[in-house]
DNA sequence: GCTTAAATTGACGCAGCGTCATGGGCCGCT
DNA sequence: AGCGGCCCATGACGCTGCGTCAATTTAAGC
């Protein structure tokens, strides 16, 4: 009955499969006691299985904290790079970026509440993509030349700082206005409609 | 003759020395572990106090984290204040708070290299006045009206996230510059002299 | 069915945590 | 100076979580 054919034999099965429950049960824990006051024991209580198989799959909390992010990284990625690859303006750009990452911290409220910066390839991954796009949208003329290191710092910057905005509840549409008019015009213009 | 009346006691004396042997100590070894891998008993073993002593001044290596960033954010914050009170323009008031910031991070370099944002006091006193001088900025005329909250966010998060450029060696005045001309005319201005 | 490789299990030694009874030294008072 | 009381330093103690490893179970191939 399985049609998919990715892990097909008994024990690959088995092995993603605890893989999973391992990522849920962690996904629960951290969201339950929060990065810090979690500890793999708790983690591996939360699931059917013994201590020593966590360590055959993650070499400590911070990895399956690492993997979890990385799939949100993952998720995200190409809603942002969809969303600038399609811009024909430098409004257009800026405003599909900041939307496309407000809208995904609002569905998902990040992994935890804890709030540590993580350089995990994927999101590293992710500023990589970020920086690229920016480059060839200046090259292309969407964007006028500038630092691209340094704006791709403060594009960051300012998402993320919003993003914290926007998991206290504040409106989706409203912040990335916000931002977008910020990184356009700066503080000194009137919003455009 | 003794005008101060703060620690003038042979015991008070020696307690808050002990105060300061423990919190010497924690810079080292955060300095020389990371926050992450250092340990209460690192930090005693770099000291000639026993471990239950420690238990006296601070409750975890948490707290003398917040205690180390808050000395920092105490000796940052009247700077900010002073170089954002002293403006008499737009252009000073943003462009003399990210030198002022950006000058501390590049002389100090942060606590430690573990990159999490802090939500202690001093820090959170620090936003708290940086979004006040914004408001009284815009109720001057100074700063053109404008959501005040979302402001101090996306203007603190371009302030840490470039201040990781500046610790990765890239020059004050420079970023200065770029995040000035960012904040007061966005993206498509060329800088103003 | 039988062999072999792979993966699971939980007990073990170890390290760090936070506490607490003990003892020493500083203070104020006589 | 001598004395009693009171902090506070001390380090041993019990406890919890860590990561490992030999024994055991389970799937795969023949």
């Amino acid at each position: 009955m399985d049609a998919k054919p990715s892990a097909s034999s008994r024990r690959e099965l088995t092995k993603s499969q605890n893989r999973e429950i391992i990522l849920e049960a962690a996904r629960l824990v951290f969201a339950q006691l929060g990065f810090a006051t979690a500890t793999v024991r708790d983690i591996i209580r939360a699931t059917p299985l013994a201590s020593g198989t966590f360590y055959n799959y993650f070499k400590s909390k911070e990895q399956v904290y690492q993997a979890l992010r990385d799939e949100e990284a993952l998720a995200v990625r190409p809603r942002l790079r969809q969303a600038r690859a399609t811009a024909t303006t430098a409004q257009e750009f800026v405003a599909a970026n900041f939307r496309a990452f407000f809208w995904f911290v609002a569905e998902k409220g990040g992994t935890g509440g804890d709030r540590f910066r993580l350089d995990s390839p994927e999101v590293l991954a992710g500023f990589a993509e970020l920086r690229e796009d920016i480059e060839r949208a200046m090259a292309r003329g969407l964007l006028p030349p500038n630092d691209a290191g340094l704006l791709t710092a403060a594009l960051t910057g300012v998402a993320f700082e919003l993003a914290e905005e926007v998991k206290r509840g504040a409106e989706v549409e409203k912040v990335t206005q916000f931002a977008t008019d910020l990184l356009l015009g700066g503080i000194g213009v009137p919003p455009k409609t």
